[in-house]
DNA sequence: TTGCTATATAGTAATATGCTGATATATCTA
DNA sequence: TAGATATATCAGCATATTACTATATAGCAA
């Protein structure tokens, strides 16, 4: 069975990307880096939370980010999430299709 | 940019599975279907919070029940988790490789 | 320096989650 | 039926998460 802490790594990036906003932004990241501001207003949502959740991925590792000028660009460093998300999207593809 | 609704049932699937515990029941249930027993002494996790975690993530749409005689038999219904699985152990397997 | 824009952080309240011990329910066997 | 086994559920507590407001910090430009 899998090792325990390779485990409560796995959770810890799942959980990372398991909210609806954190995966809006991490698939606006996918063509490349954004900065904060353009995120913002990309999902709609209020400045502080989505300073917050980009630190959080941050913090796990499923973001990176840059510094320029005023500005701060963020943009996947866990490039592994990228083939998590075509993962689920494929899936909800095929629920579309075999809605029962 | 990716509906709000499917983001949302994404990130219900997502957060359903983001647990060590849980993590290790998909895990189990790949090859088949196993009953609540085998799978508590398989985790070695208490009775009542397994039986949390299935009905949770059965709830969820991720896993499927049947009952045979006293017996309840637990499986994947939502076959994608386990390509989901996969991308992530490949992800594991790549991170110990390339280690930094 | 002042003021402006961009981003991060602190404090807090509401809600959700995880776990436990106890109990309830279902099924089987004698 | 009673007793044993298998599973589910409940009540409660501790902790975690979420989102909000307000404030702080960093860089830029005048």
């Amino acid at each position: 069975m899998i090792d325990n802490n390779i485990a409560k790594h796995v959770a810890e990036v799942l959980k990372a990307v398991a909210h609806p906003a954190r995966l809006k932004i991490v698939e606006l990241l996918v063509p490349g880096e954004m900065n904060v501001g353009d995120i913002v207003r990309a999902v709609s949502e209020k400045q502080a939370i989505t300073s917050q959740q980009l630190n959080m991925m941050k913090d796990k590792g499923v973001l990176g980010s840059r510094r320029d000028g005023s500005k701060v660009y963020y943009h996947i460093e866990n490039k592994n999430v990228i083939r998590l998300l075509d993962c689920i999207y494929d899936h909800c593809e095929q629920e579309k299709g075999t809605r029962r």
